[in-house]
DNA sequence: CTTCCACCGGAAGTACCGGTAA
DNA sequence: TTACCGGTACTTCCGGTGGAAG
């Protein structure tokens, strides 16, 4: 014990670990140079005294758009204590407050207002935050992160009430900033919203590999000793994210496991090696979020896929079905139609679970050739969770259950 | 050039479930 | 408490298709 607890005491390579955490915000956002401007631009007119355009961000995740976003208002806030230009702002998440009752509770809470948690209804909390905002002259800026997860009707309330708060205050004014994942949420919002909280849109880009191994880098000066992390590993970082649309927050999250595996081992120093672990790592707990979801008969296609697999043939549609039905017919359930099993495997190649190839062999017809894309052995690992499946696996997959597979999945090395 | 395989994938509809408004 | 709504999982039916074989 004595030997674990000094050597968490003294940790050999992360000086500050905090810093890799997707909600950190850094004192340089690398390559966000023209959205930060764009945004300062926007938002400054705060500073005498008028209303900043309200605002949409899109972006898919990792982009930087949170990040951007605090980093303006946290300055211009600091600003405008300088120049006593009061500016206030509020960060919402609705993830988390995801109701436009818990909106209003937030952003009285944020405010310095007591509400009591319940027993109010949402026109009295939103009359008493309106009040309460309006007691000073002051800019007030909300943000409404991933808005995307506020039910379709809530965001239309949420919105509505906010867009048209200016009309109710004398001496404060309000404006907003709404971020999306999704490019296609504003489409289904209410026109009305639309218009009012349209007037300015921003889009923030994927970042590529090289723009992510740049991030990584700054950010690996703080969080990591000196010279502990290798140039490849943080090349790799880069470029295993980059392949999947560029998300910052998960080559943060790669070079983070890393370094803990690095630290695990007693290395020196995060190496490649380190950073390949960490992927699949991730990759399975990916793997065992996604399957751990799926329907049950998507399970079932699935593992007979695995079924074919291990017996080494090319799988195409129609051979999949018969095994699927055949394992349907052991387990005791109805199987479901071809069709449905069409639709299953576009939706688990969807999911990148595995991969189809659609193949014309002529005469022999048109088909789908379907190969697993991730580790078999997790699969096995979830499968033995069903109590349905389970013995099926056991009496029918043992050879899949030694150890032969593991490591033949190991990521492919990728090429810098 | 035609045929024809083994599917693909669109359209429309049913059954069921969880959540919400009345 | 109940009627209603929207989403998901699934059917049934069927027209469409690229290219080897004839």
């Amino acid at each position: 014990m004595d030997k674990i607890f000094s050597r968490a005491l003294a940790p050999k390579i992360f000086v500050n670990r905090e810093v890799l955490r997707p909600d950190y915000i850094p004192e340089q956002l690398p390559h966000r140079e023209e959205q930060i401007k764009s945004l300062g631009m926007i938002v400054s007119v705060a500073l005498q005294g008028e209303r900043p355009s309200n605002l949409f961000i899109y972006g898919l995740t990792g982009t930087g758009k949170t990040a951007v976003v605090k980093y303006v208002l946290k300055r211009l806030s600091d600003k405008s204590l300088e120049f006593n230009r009061p500016v206030k702002w509020f960060y919402i998440n609705t993830r988390i407050d995801n109701t436009s009752y818990r909106v209003f509770t937030r952003i009285g809470e944020l405010s310095g207002l007591k509400l009591p948690f319940t027993g109010l209804s949402t026109a009295e909390v939103y009359k008493r935050v309106r009040d309460f905002l309006d007691s000073e002259k002051r800019i007030y800026i909300v943000v409404l992160d991933e808005l995307d997860f506020l039910a379709r009707n809530e965001s239309d309330e949420v919105l509505y009430k906010l867009a048209r708060i200016n009309e109710d205050l004398t001496k404060a004014k309000v404006g907003i900033i709404g971020i999306t994942n999704n490019i296609r949420f504003v489409e289904n919002l209410d026109a009305r919203v639309r218009s009012s909280l349209g007037e300015e849109e921003m889009v923030f880009p994927p970042y590529n590999a090289i723009q992510l191994e740049d991030i990584l880098r700054e950010r690996a000066k703080l969080a990591f000793k000196e010279n502990s992390v290798s140039e490849e590993a943080i090349k790799i970082c880069a470029a295993l994210a980059a392949r999947e649309h560029g998300d910052a927050r998960r080559a943060l999250d790669l070079l983070r496991i890393a370094g803990e595996i690095a630290e695990r081992e007693q290395a020196e120093k995060v190496l490649e090696e380190h950073v390949y672990k960490a992927y699949d790592e991730l990759e399975k707990e990916r793997v065992i979020q996604l399957v751990s979801t799926l329907p049950f008969h998507s399970r079932i296609v699935l593992l007979s896929l695995l079924k074919m697999e291990s017996e080494g043939v090319n799988v195409t549609t129609g051979e999949l079905y018969m095994v699927y039905r055949e394992i349907s017919q052991k387990l005791g359930i109805d199987p479901v139609t071809q069709r449905r099993v069409s639709d299953i495997i576009s939706e688990l190649e969807a999911l990148g679970i595995l991969s189809a190839r659609v193949v014309n062999r002529g005469r022999y017809g048109k088909t789908r050739i379907l190969k697993i894309t991730v580790n078999p052995s997790t699969l096995i690992e979830i499968f033995i969770q069903d109590p349905l499946i389970r013995d099926y696996v056991e009496r029918e997959l043992e050879n899949l259950l030694t150890t032969e597979l593991q490591d033949s999945y190991n990521t492919q090395t990728i090429d810098l």
